[in-house]
DNA sequence: TCCGCTGACACGTTTGAAGCGT
DNA sequence: AACGCTTCAAACGTGTCAGCGG
């Protein structure tokens, strides 16, 4: 109902988040090749809150968690120094958009044919990310009658903490490997036999063995006996970045008390420009071509949420440069909102950066 | 020597055109 | 002629592996 629509009441829900919890407790990784690789699992949200009849354009991003990069040693992921420069940011924009409100809200928004590369040259519009770096996706909704007229007051930006990942060109952790073998439809040629040496390689081709699709929800028992390995970071920043999202996974949600900066046991949490900006900007502006500015790790402010939030979900912000923005967290469940002003905010952000659409 | 990256490979899934029947 | 179903091959997507290079 456009009348008792209300920009802020935008809420999206992590689609599969079943399955990416269970990657993210054993430490999610994604391959990342030359010529584009999927995600597994895909990015994927439901929406609500929008007004059935306005145009909205829906778009996806891939942010750097942190300022490191990392390796696999003994098991485990290290901190192996600083980051390296990132290239160039790409917004995915769903090839629905744009599309009426009711539209994205009558089914699940996902991007299955999002393809990640390392290639920074790559011109298909696939979102290039380094190797060895943690990385989080973020969901944008802005009301848009067409991609060049956004109505950039309007933008809602959201992230989920389960779907923080690391960019690999090969995997690191065999528990991912069995994850993905159980699950991807496409990799069932490498079920049997375990992940190693079940087949010979060169081999003459033999009769394809067919087996029934797995269920989704099979995956449910088995994350349950898996454990996540833990960190050995030399870094504290490092820590704290996966201890947030640890952190979320414990109840389903981020609690409060783990946010407290005071608590003793307290996680000291930086979560990955999860923020919320107020808006009161309804100018519109076209994406500008901007060099991505290399994640840096913002002081933020941890802002307790009020105890109508019933969901738990913790919003914390940072402000802008500037400092001329006020917020109200805005809980989403599950999920973490942004909302931008200005220019200002964009360039803080790699949204549209360099756009795909 | 170590470790990350690349391309070839084998295999399963998806897609769409072609053929056929109603 | 239109529609629906089946078949089949090509395209696509996957993880593994060996080799390369920094």
């Amino acid at each position: 109902m456009s009348s008792s629509y209300q920009p802020g009441g935008i809420k999206m829900t992590l689609e599969n988040a079943h399955l990416w919890q269970s990657f993210h407790s054993v430490g999610t990784e994604m391959i990342i090749t030359k010529h584009g690789r999927r995600m597994f699992p895909h990015c994927g949200v439901r929406v609500s809150g929008l007004q059935p009849f306005a145009n909205y354009v829906v778009m996806l991003d891939i942010i750097p968690l942190d300022g490191f990069k990392y390796k696999w040693k003994k098991e485990q992921w290290e901190v192996a120094g600083l980051a390296d420069p990132h290239p160039p940011c790409r917004t995915y924009m769903h090839p629905d958009s744009p599309a009426p409100g009711r539209h994205w809200m009558k089914q699940p928004v996902s991007f299955p044919k999002l393809k990640l590369t390392n290639n920074t040259l790559n011109q298909h519009g696939h979102i290039i990310l380094l190797s060895m770096h943690h990385y989080y996706p973020r969901f944008h909704v802005v009301q848009a009658d067409n991609p060049y007229t956004l109505c950039w007051g309007s933008l809602r930006s959201f992230s989920f903490p389960e779907t923080v990942f690391t960019a690999v060109t090969a995997y690191q952790n065999p528990k991912i490997t069995k994850l993905k073998i159980d699950h991807n439809p496409f990799a069932k040629g490498f079920r049997e036999g375990g992940t190693h040496s079940h087949r010979k390689r060169r081999s003459n081709k033999s009769s394809p063995a067919k087996r029934p699709k797995l269920e989704r929800d099979d995956l449910s028992s088995s994350s349950q006996s898996l454990q996540r390995t833990p960190y050995t970071s030399q870094l504290a920043q490092a820590e704290e970045s996966w201890a947030f999202t640890q952190q979320s996974l414990k109840g389903g949600h981020l609690s409060p008390s783990a946010l407290e900066p005071d608590s003793t046991e307290c996680i000291k949490v930086e979560p990955p420009v999860l923020t919320e900006y107020s808006s009161s900007s309804d100018e519109q502006m076209v994406p500008a071509s901007m060099p991505h500015q290399p994640y840096r790790s913002i002081e933020y402010v941890v802002v307790p949420y009020s105890q109508s939030d019933t969901d738990g979900a913790q919003t914390s912000f940072h402000p802008p440069p500037d400092s001329l923005f006020a917020a109200e967290p805005c809980i989403q469940q599950r999920g973490y909102n942004h909302q931008y002003s200005s220019t200002a905010d964009w360039s803080q952000n790699p949204v549209f950066s360099y756009s795909t659409w």
